[in-house]
DNA sequence: GGTAAAAACCTATTGACGATCGGTTTTTGC
DNA sequence: GCAAAAACCGATCGTCAATAGGTTTTTACC
């Protein structure tokens, strides 16, 4: 999935503000970097078109909204990431292990914890 | 950091191998994809340029190795695309939650230690 | 040391794709 | 129905990877 600048400033915004139309967007980006209106449509349209927006005709405009979840989206960033590079199962673990150095002492924590929470759901009730 | 198709197999295959010249790697890749070895050349020059293979004149041709440890590279990749999508310090984490569905039990209890040392590793003496 | 082969290097050309925007069609509201 | 707004289409530009031909440089051997 490739993104350009633009596509990553929409995606942004919109995840910032859940909803938006043309219009909207275009007058808050544009206040920073300039640009029209056309160029904010095809630019949405685009996104749309890969799956990262939903939209719905909301009187006139479409309205966009993000289809994917922020977090799940980078989520998945991070897999394709992994397994472009790494064939065996464990390339994620490594690779983390190469990261842990710098995370902060509270993000170790929070990982941990993560872990932990997992662990339990699996042990009781392995539903769906 | 955009890495082409070419690019990418250069870089495993030199993963692999550890070091090749040019000659090598295209006799060993154009078997499954054909290509010219210039196609090979330049696609190693590139990777040079950007500071992901090193190489050194043995004899009469570069001798081409990796410049970065796999894991490592992984590891900045998955950093590189969550800072580029998340401005919080817990970004990664968060991501992270999204995936650890995804993990198998034995990558949980990989990750678990993994903490577990750095924390150890930082309790003791903090060095550097 | 001159010459032929090999390697490096330079330089297009092609193909994707994102960014940008002009122009046309469709929709909407009065 | 008509004017404004929005959607849609298409063209151009810039970037960059892939590819490969051609030229220069290096190497090795006689």
């Amino acid at each position: 999935m490739r993104l350009g600048d633009l596509e990553k400033q929409v995606l942004q915004y919109l995840w910032g503000t859940k909803s938006a139309d043309a219009k909207q967007v275009h007058s808050d980006l544009s206040r920073a970097r300039g640009g029209s209106l056309n160029t904010i449509q095809s630019t949405l349209d685009r996104l749309y078109k890969k799956g990262l927006l939903s939209r719905e005709k909301l009187g006139h405009a479409f309205q966009y909204s993000p289809a994917v979840e922020r977090y799940e989206f980078v989520g998945q960033l991070i897999q394709d990431v992994t397994r472009e590079f790494v064939d065996d199962e464990n390339g994620l673990v490594a690779a983390f292990t190469s990261i842990s150095s710098e995370l902060s002492e509270s993000q170790l924590e929070q990982l941990e914890q993560l872990i932990e929470s997992q662990k339990v759901k699996r042990q009781q009730g392995d539903c769906e």
